[in-house]
RNA sequence: GCCAGCGUAGCUUCAAUCGGCAGAGCACCGCAUUCGUAAUGCGGGGGUUGUGGGUUCGACUCCCACCGCUGGCUCCA
């Protein structure tokens, strides 16, 4: 006897053994229809699963049983996979020699990676989609099958699946029975689950081609791996297509060039930003805004050289350890190596070490928008997002292990004012904590659980909006905190961070000291912070937030002054002069040009305000106001309009 | 670094039939126009088709190498 608990507290007893389907069948013939597959809980553990419609529940004792259509979340991400079933039957249709590799479901969509001959491209994928669409349309169903371990590798050399077979004695080397996946001729290890057949496949479509490394090692054979899309419906699809189209009319590279602000010169070199006038605009207002929160939080500004003698480095640990990814040294002598600086922390700390520190002088707060160099690999660069120099700005508080939580605390929220004055207000919070059973870390196990447990009290305290802990994803030095915002179309981005530090004051790296109130020396704890990760990468980020449209107080050109005619062009000057007299941004369109005509050219370089005049503004010392969003707005006095300016770049207001 | 795709004027707007005279739009420059809330008209300049080599009577087009870019993989202190 089962006893099947509903979510919606019903429950229902069966005295012989069914599948989540029958159960569906019971309550309505068009639930049965629309079940995809079912949750079940084990009510003695609490532990749930996701299991396929048409699997055999247990026979006896107790369960809760969801079943879920479309409706649920869940079964998209499932649809999708069962889609990635399709295509790969498809390219084994089409293509010979085809080496199945891994299919999962991927935000958004899916992908395969194969191992043939021939080469994919996206020229394929016409063809490929075609099969699908007839796959789709014969609608046989997915056919779970168990196999004995013997007998699963005995078909896997049946079907010449030899990467599955590496898979079955690498991976799953404790499994005593392998799920298969069967639909028609195409069988595929696998552990499910699968809706019950295709039909429900309601839109897809292939995206790209791309290489992958077997089981994502560098040093393993390279597979072609296809991403596709998937959706219960074609509007769906539609929106996804649309929402990409979106992002793309945001790439900031584009913008960057469009407005520009920044420049990527091969003959400078591969992901070395140069800032243009209205890109560095930009970038001032942040620095000067980040500044002020500095000063207003207690950190003090420092500069430091952007090179640094290797011994600097090797005592701090990052060379050699990540040499391939730094510039090689600058050898001036065969004793005088100089390093291009991949960190700041190892400036920062001699200025800690630049004399006796006391625990009164905690804690000490140094800052710089430090620029530093990292030699990332070719493929790796994009844009301002990747790059191989960047400027942080960076933060190093040196304190004591009392004042760690305080600290901490003012990193966290200084980030989260950071964030929310530039409209990113929607973001999560990655805690990562090391792993207990790992000993790749520095640091006495007690102290990591007393910093762990501030940390996330500190996190709880503040109310952080999901809050996310991650066991094992801490760097061996330390916990951290990330901060990943979504932009405004939905994507995310790992921005801000706040990283303790146990490695660099320790006694095997700069044995950092300060004299505690009982006269003894004492360890100090460092954290590591950046609000904005890197200026180039949150500037990149701020492009396609903004989509190029900047709030007031970030835009390059905050105003132009549009003359009807030229015949006013003196007022218009006199207008002009009274905006940059009172520090805003501001230039005048004089050319012969109609009035339409500059007011579109200004509206498609995404300038915030236009000031019109003509005869009737002379006259009465007025301007016509003009709105990049809400349009013509009217006329007003010009120190009105100065003053509702000056108010909107003051309270940094962001409008879209 | 690896896999795949792509490089035509300042432009991520793009054309050039099978290998047969490199051509538009926008931008830019000049002249005329002096205009009231998203494009005034006319004229002009601009190219070693990424670079180098090869095949050919002839190469933007085909082949090879390199450089760069794009999408991924890997990496990310």
């Amino acid at each position: 006897m089962l006893k099947v608990n509903l979510p919606d507290g019903n429950s229902l007893e069966f005295s012989s053994r069914v599948r989540p389907i029958d159960v569906a069948s019971e309550i309505g013939a068009g639930l049965a229809k629309a079940t995809l597959l079912a949750e079940i809980t084990n009510p003695s553990d609490g532990e749930t699963k996701l299991v396929d419609a048409d699997r055999p529940l247990p026979e006896d004792g107790e369960i809760s049983l969801r079943l879920i259509t479309k409706r649920d979340e869940e079964a998209l991400a499932v649809m999708r996979h069962s889609c990635a079933h399709v295509m790969a039957r498809a390219v084994m249709r089409l293509f010979d020699g085809v080496e199945l590799a891994f299919g999962p479901t991927v935000d958004n969509g899916f992908y395969y990676d194969f191992h043939l001959k021939h080469s994919i491209s996206e020229a394929d994928f016409p063809k490929i989609e075609a099969e699908m669409a007839k796959i789709i349309k014969e609608n046989e169903p997915f056919e779970q099958i168990d196999q004995p371990r013997e007998k699963a590798l005995e078909l896997c050399k049946e079907l010449e699946q030899k990467l599955k077979i590496e898979h079955i004695e690498e991976g799953l080397g404790d499994q005593s029975t392998l799920s298969f996946y069967r639909q028609g001729e195409f069988i595929d290890l696998c552990g499910g689950p699968h809706i019950p057949s295709p039909a429900s496949i309601g839109a897809f479509k292939l995206l790209s081609v791309a290489g992958a490394y077997w089981k994502g090692d560098a040093s393993r054979p390279q597979l072609q791996r296809i991403y596709g899309t998937a959706w219960f419906n074609k509007k769906d699809l539609e929106d996804y297509l649309t929402k990409v189209e979106e992002a793309k009319r945001r790439d900031h590279r584009v913008l960057g060039k469009q407005l520009d602000l920044f420049l990527i010169d091969p003959d400078v070199g591969s992901g070395l930003v140069m800032w243009l006038p209205k890109g560095a605009t930009i970038r001032r207002e942040l620095e000067t805004f980040i500044y002020a929160e500095l000063l207003k939080r207690g950190y003090q500004p420092v500069y430091t050289p952007t090179i640094g003698r290797v011994g600097l480095y090797e005592t701090s640990g990052h060379f050699p350890y990540y040499s391939d990814s730094q510039f090689p040294p600058i050898e001036v002598d065969k004793d005088e190596r100089y390093l291009l600086r991949p960190m700041n922390c190892p400036h920062h700390i001699k200025i800690y070490q630049s004399k006796p520190r006391s625990y009164r002088d905690l804690p000490l707060r140094l800052a710089e928008l430090g620029l530093v160099h990292r030699f990332e690999q070719s493929g790796e660069l994009s844009g301002m997002t990747r790059v191989r120099g960047f400027t942080q700005d960076d933060a190093h508080i040196f304190c004591t292990e009392e004042q760690v939580a305080d600290e901490f605390r003012g990193c966290i929220e200084m980030t989260q004012y950071v964030l929310q004055t530039l409209g990113l207000s929607d973001y999560r919070v990655r805690l990562s904590f090391r792993d207990p059973h790992s000993d790749k870390y520095v640091g006495k196990a007690e102290d990591w659980n007393k910093a762990e447990a501030a940390l996330e009290q500190v996190c709880r305290d503040l109310g952080l909006p999901n809050l996310e802990i991650e066991v094992g994803e801490a760097a061996f030095y330390g916990p951290k905190a990330d901060f990943v915002a979504t932009d405004c179309i939905g994507r995310e981005w790992q921005l801000g961070t706040v990283q303790l530090d146990y490695n660099l004051p320790s006694e095997n790296r700069f044995a950092l000291e300060y004299v505690g109130a009982d006269n003894a020396p004492h360890r100090p704890v460092m954290i590591h912070r950046a609000p904005f990760g890197s200026l180039e990468r949150f500037t990149g980020m701020l492009i396609e937030h903004f989509a190029g449209a900047f709030p007031l107080w970030l835009a390059p050109e905050q105003v132009r002054v549009l003359v009807v005619s030229q015949k006013f062009e003196e007022y218009g000057r006199e207008v002009l002069n009274r905006l940059l007299q009172d520090g805003i941004r501001a230039t005048g369109d004089w050319r012969p040009e109609k009035i339409g005509a500059k007011i579109r050219d200004a509206q498609l370089e995404l300038t915030p305000y236009m000031l019109i005049v003509g005869g009737r503004e002379m006259e009465q010392g007025t301007v016509s106001v003009r709105d990049r969003i809400e349009g013509d707005v009217g006329a007003m006095p010009v120190d009105d309009a100065i003053a509702k300016l000056n108010d909107e770049i003051k309270q940094k207001t962001i409008r879209q």
